[in-house]
DNA sequence: AAGGAGGACAACCGCAAGAGA
DNA sequence: ATCTCTTGCGGTTGTCCTCCT
């Protein structure tokens, strides 16, 4: 038996939204909001769309405050290094973008800059990329795929919209970074930036240790240290 | 002008994680 | 502790548009 479906897909509407369907999501959204339910919500506005449907177009299009198209040279940077720490994580990408979105930016991604950067020279900066992905293979950094840690692979990075703080099952980080490089900075005018690992282990020196007092050696990784590191970054890309 | 190819963007799907009963 | 439901995420697919031949 598999798993149940959302919703009923014989019922429920597929494919673009017409600006009927829009107009009446967001009036029902800026009247009631969520409710704390997608799921009920579409039948509750009066739309036969399913409620992950409801969500995705809010999310990605209706919200306000939301931009479409026309990256500037400024985000595609933020994209590119960003991208080299922490992979395809593009709702932490996003979460470094007001107004972008991570579709928008998982578009245009896959659409101009991955091409726009595999090309030439450029590919210097994606096989530091293959770098950190080839130390995280081999068990530098556990991906967070890997179900028996609760480490997270993003940890190490950027996290500033996830949760207060991960708990790491494994030895801190500033132990567990790869020798070679652990972040690399893109910067379209010099092509890459690659920080020591032990520039970035400093960073969260202070958390971690004092994590590190707390029970089973474990250590929580918390938002001021996203925090600093993304400073550190943007750092980097203003020097 | 027609149509095929490729690009850009919107939307869907399936999975994992979290919350709550 | 377990199960169910919902949400969030990343990968993939579908559709429309533009450009080229």
């Amino acid at each position: 038996m598999g798993r149940a479906p959302c919703c009923d897909k014989a019922y429920v509407k597929r494919g673009p939204w017409s600006p009927e369907e829009d107009a009446t999501l967001k009036s029902y959204l800026e009247k009631h909001g969520t409710g704390g339910n997608w799921i009920t919500l579409p039948q509750k506005a009066g739309l036969r769309r399913c409620g992950k449907s409801c969500r995705l177009r809010w999310l990605n299009y209706l919200r306000p405050h939301i931009k479409h198209g026309g990256f500037t040279d400024e985000e595609d940077k933020i994209i590119c290094t960003v991208y080299s720490t922490v992979g395809s994580r593009w709702s932490l990408i996003a979460a470094q973008l007001p107004g972008r979105t991570d579709n928008d930016i998982k578009n245009h991604w896959n659409t101009r800059l991955k091409k726009k950067f595999l090309a030439g020279a450029n590919t210097k900066c994606l096989n530091n990329v293959d770098t950190i992905n080839k130390d995280v293979n081999n068990g530098y950094i556990p991906r967070p795929q890997d179900e028996a840690d609760s480490y997270q692979y993003s940890n190490s990075t950027s996290t500033a919209c996830l949760q207060d703080c991960h708990v790491l099952d494994l030895e801190p980080a500033t132990t567990k970074m790869p020798t070679e490089m652990q972040v690399s900075i893109f910067d379209s005018s010099v092509m890459s930036y690659s920080c020591s690992s032990k520039e970035v282990s400093n960073i969260s020196t202070s958390s971690a240790e004092t994590s590190l007092a707390e029970e089973n050696h474990h250590t929580k990784w918390l938002d001021q240290d996203e925090a600093i590191l993304l400073d550190f970054v943007y750092d980097l890309l203003n020097n």
